[in-house]
DNA sequence: TTGGGGAACTAGCGCGCGCAAGTCCCGCGA
DNA sequence: TCGCGGGACTTGCGCGCGCTAGTTCCCCAA
């Protein structure tokens, strides 16, 4: 079964050797190549003994005569993936194994000392689940690696409406809220989807027919919080839409630790619904987000650029939902 | 600088071709290939020359020459990484890409039904932060791999002493509480470590002069952690050490619904000092760990099994210490 | 003057595989 | 009977690199 007596590593050829057949013949079996009639007979023989000898081909060899590393390279950001995100990848890496490439993910170190992946491994596609920060496309071309999603080529309509924060605002506003703050992450590596999703809360306001929201950038590490608080509630605030669950999170610690009530006094609606809401006290009545289908798109994406495959029409389906809990509740008289 | 004009890639070959010099002398001159003698003159042509035509090996050919794919598959936990960890990864990876090694984290997917990345990517070492779990090191070794770290062949003592729990235990005896119970996880990817965690705690206790420590494991998404609360409660428990961070809260937040004052009724301590500790209300005292070195020495432990180099005598530092918040109070009269 | 030795190179094999181009033979239609 | 179309293979090159086993030349000691 696993490696014979020798310890020198099972080669096609020793198949080949070890059934009187050529070695091509063996390759065009374990391989199925297109255009090659094996007789079955031959077939089973072959696959009966590499998995008797316990052959494994050898992927270096395998690059180097094919030219291609059959490496799927995916960027991702230096934040805890939610468990929603992660099934995705995991998704991915199942259909692309099944087209016979590796799906490695890949978080860059923000020091930006060490060599990145893409260097070292010469994947096939580099791919990315957004924009490529400035300079990355540019790095990644530059290490040789000619396909990249998304390219920054060619732009395409931002695959997703970020519709959270409208959910958020809808919510705070059936429960009567009237005078509602967004509160932004001071964290500069969010700075772009920050802007978005207070844009997006700007814009629901504005439809509601509500007054343009105040707004503060909070540091989950200082006071800002309190501060952006007592701000807000000195102008009669009465609710907060947050930019995601770690900023509610922060806002209704320091709310109660000033004495407020929450959501008796302030209502307050996270983003992501990541396990810290539904741990937090009060629960943080949040925003759930299911991409169904992402993995997969992700994984057609990268193929058609890698093969003869059509580009996948439909895009993953975006799924949004309120998830009410304790930190949210009608407005004050 | 980067590709010559026709679209192919460049070669060791081109240089040579291009210089009127052998191959096997461009060779040496890019490898530092020891025990071969090249003029200086030589030796600068040869590099300017590789600069010049934007060359870059082909990883794939080295590995199939070599022998060796210089890869280490770093294996990772499925939960998320604490931001100190994250660092000690980085500086592993920095460590290796010096000696031309790529570092590769992986989380293999909890369902098991994609291929492994170890038998994708055919790696030099596997290496893991903890021993690896049943029939892993068997996956590794069957797809090829021979050095694994740890190596379940040979088990070392336990690197880290799990201290972290006799710190809980001091501070809680510290506030004057007496009579402590401990809260594990019933997490089962985790539960070696709640064990070893509530073992030492026990031993703590013991060697305090308390009785033995009441426990139970938490669930967090259901009541179990209220359950818990209750059941101690009216056994005279005052405080309780927590697995780790998560638990704590999950703790806290039944005991505050329950009507149970945090902390002056209950003290309760956690343990990783995650961001989630800092960002509860009330703030969650806990354990902050501190692995000074463990990235350099990852990667030293890799380079030793792999190349003729000495494994690293000194382990890492491990510095521990509590982080006093507003879980834990003195115990009440 | 000779020859030993080392500095500075070159020739070329082999790593394991994919695949293009050939070879052989058998069956079948004219 | 001949030819011809494929089915079922085989031969062998080339991918790019590491590295062993040379080869050449020159310097210096005997």
């Amino acid at each position: 079964m696993s490696q014979s007596t020798s310890n020198r590593r099972v080669t096609a050829a020793d198949i080949a050797r070890s059934l009187g057949i050529s070695r091509a013949t063996v390759g065009f079996v374990l391989n199925e190549t297109p255009g090659q009639t094996i007789s079955e007979a031959t077939r089973s023989r072959v696959l009966d003994e590499a998995k008797r000898l316990g052959y494994r081909p050898h992927i270096a060899a395998r690059a180097l005569a094919s030219g291609r590393t059959r490496i799927v390279l995916l960027v991702l950001p230096d934040w805890p993936l939610d468990f929603n995100l992660r099934r995705n990848i995991e998704e991915a890496s199942l259909a692309l194994d099944e087209a016979g490439y590796a799906l490695i993910t890949y978080t860059p170190h923000p020091t930006g000392l060490s060599r990145p992946l893409w260097e070292t491994l010469q994947p096939d596609v580099v791919m990315s689940m957004a924009a490529f920060a400035p300079g990355v496309a540019e790095s990644i071309r530059a290490s040789g690696v000619t396909r990249l999603i998304p390219d920054p080529e060619m732009p395409v309509a931002d695959e997703y409406s970020e519709d959270g924060p409208v959910l958020q605002l809808q919510h705070l506003f059936d429960l009567g809220h009237r005078s509602i703050a967004f509160a932004g992450s001071a964290d500069p590596r969010v700075a772009d989807l920050v802007e978005l999703r207070r844009q997006r809360a700007g814009e629901a306001a504005e439809s509601l027919g509500l007054p343009p929201l105040r707004f503060a950038d909070i540091e989950l590490t200082d006071a800002s919080a309190a501060a952006a608080i007592h701000d807000w509630r000195s102008s009669g605030v009465t609710a907060v839409a947050a930019y995601n669950d770690d900023v509610a999170a922060s806002l209704v610690g320091a709310a109660l630790r000033a004495g407020i009530s929450v959501p008796r006094e302030l209502s307050v609606v996270g983003h992501d619904d990541t396990p810290l809401a539904s741990m937090f006290e009060p629960r943080l009545s949040t925003i759930h987000m299911n991409t169904v289908g992402l993995g997969r798109y992700l994984a057609a994406l990268a193929l058609s650029a890698v093969e003869e495959r059509p580009v996948p029409s439909a895009g993953p389906e975006l799924q949004l939902a309120v998830v009410p809990r304790d930190s949210s509740a009608p407005a004050p008289l």
